[in-house]
DNA sequence: TTGATGCATCAACCATGGTTGATGCAAGTG
DNA sequence: CACTTGCATCAACCATGGTTGATGCATCAA
């Protein structure tokens, strides 16, 4: 169970977790994010609690979602938006991948 | 041994985070990283190794190294660099701490 | 001391990414 | 049907951050 790092998901690359790295970089993105840790919105109470121009939100959830850490859900006029702790996670173990390449003292270097 | 997450460090706020995400997001930034995964390299062998303008190098290490990422030490002419795992274990953590205010659900939010 | 080498720093330029306000579209209401 | 509401998207603007070439400083060699 505390198993760490491998947990549920598929390993990602570089690139994806740029991505992840990237949106997570962003003040307001954090904010988002942390704010749906809490549990599931919809985007009109996200703006009312974040005190966001719908736009700006929209902008940033769109961000979020592409780099899988959010997924949405229409129900009726409304959309839901929640965290995907699987993407965190994967970001973990391959922050640990990077890491266990340093004991190994593998050679220089990579692209 | 493999306690995974809390490590050996302290842990870090939002703004630290912020800062090690926001660093490790950038391509060339990683690349550096991972080269030093594979051990301690003096300024002049990485502009050879990743074929780099000498400023543009040194503008990212200090990037890497203001965030905590990276060390340096000076021996005569030459100054080298190794990467901090302890930072990259402190993310991860961090990251963790994220995950784990999902499972409890809090309320919104953060700022 | 003079000259060369290794690196940091600066200013000017350029690219990327976030913000704003407007517009469009789908889903619901009367 | 016409009207409203919730959200995505677009274009224009603005800010931030990376790049480049020049300059400065410390260390070492002759």
């Amino acid at each position: 169970m505390t198993r760490s790092a491998t947990a549920t998901s598929s390993a990602i690359d570089a690139a994806a977790a740029r991505a992840l790295l990237k949106a997570l970089a962003d003040p307001l993105r954090l904010q988002i994010v942390t704010c749906l840790a809490g549990g599931e919105r919809c985007v009109c109470d996200l703006t009312d609690e974040l005190d966001l121009a719908q736009s700006r939100l929209s902008f940033h959830l769109k961000v979020l979602k592409d780099c899988g850490l959010l997924r949405d859900r229409q129900s009726g006029r409304w959309v839901y938006y929640r965290l995907q702790p699987e993407a965190i996670e994967q970001l973990q173990s391959w922050l640990g991948s990077l890491n266990s390449a340093a004991q190994v003292g593998s050679r220089c270097c990579d692209g």
